[in-house]
DNA sequence: CTGCCGATCTTGACTGATTCAAGAAAGATG
DNA sequence: CATCTTTCTTGAATCAGTCAAGATCGGCAG
């Protein structure tokens, strides 16, 4: 288990209870949606409001220790796992979200023929299919 | 200019004057959020409904006449410029979207390192970063 | 050309994730 | 411990998108 409480320091966050349990909660439940953290995170601290939790997920976002996810169809979710340029395989039918390394290298896809002189500093890709369960469980 | 009539027989759909209002308004502003098609489609007709124009959109992205695009943030946005596979490219700053084909081939990054089970039909790529014009025109 | 049937459209209300705002509480620093 | 901000609580608001009921229209058969 990660030392939350350093982390929040090294990017000079305030340690503040709500916080530590949104990233506790995250931790524990990676691509979980807002509503299930606010869940996780009120099982450590009941009476944290949902607005405490969206900002902390703000925050944390913008401090780069967490990351959301928002595929389309889908709300925001949320992972620990960072800085590490993984992507994610969604389910078309159930939602489900898994982590998956880019076969390509270690900086996939980031070259674009023509970029129409964008500055591009991510390239995020989301694969779409069926996960087992749905596969093996049609209709 | 395509003929959308015919696209639409072509996909087994109703002939209707607001779906040819709707594939026009995308077909002339690629990457439009709902929003301006309705009033792209109301320069064309102009007492249809914003509900006829959600329910068009629905149609024509199942039946593949147009394509649905939803950066995280961002509302939904629509083309019509379909089954090439290429990707787009969003402005972080002012949320411009352009077009991209990736350079790595024909189908990139479609093979993950580990799809956990997963059958994978499709990859979307985004890349992010900044427009030409907000590059020069910082902050 | 006319009539019918089901798909599609209009109207209007509703939902729900996320955001906004004002005041209260609580980290951090000296 | 005192102070200054940042962060949190509370409660209301926003807004893209959806739902539902009835009216209308496109396509096809006669």
């Amino acid at each position: 288990m990660p030392d939350f409480q350093q982390q929040l320091r090294e990017v000079a966050l305030r340690v503040t209870r709500p916080r530590l349990a949104v990233l506790e909660a995250v931790h524990a439940h990676p691509h979980a949606d807002t509503e299930s953290i606010i869940a996780s995170a009120r099982a450590l601290l009941p009476e944290v409001s949902h607005q405490a939790v969206y900002d902390s997920l703000h925050t944390l976002t913008d401090a780069g220790l967490v990351r959301s996810i928002k595929p389309a169809g889908s709300v925001a979710r949320y992972e620990t796992r960072t800085g590490d340029n993984h992507h994610h395989v969604v389910c078309r039918s159930c939602g489900e979200i898994a982590d998956v390394d880019c076969a390509v290298g270690h900086v996939p896809c980031l070259t674009a023929s023509d970029s129409h002189g964008f500055v591009i500093d991510e390239a995020e890709v989301i694969y779409w299919g069926l996960c087992p369960d749905c596969t093996s469980r049609p209709q």
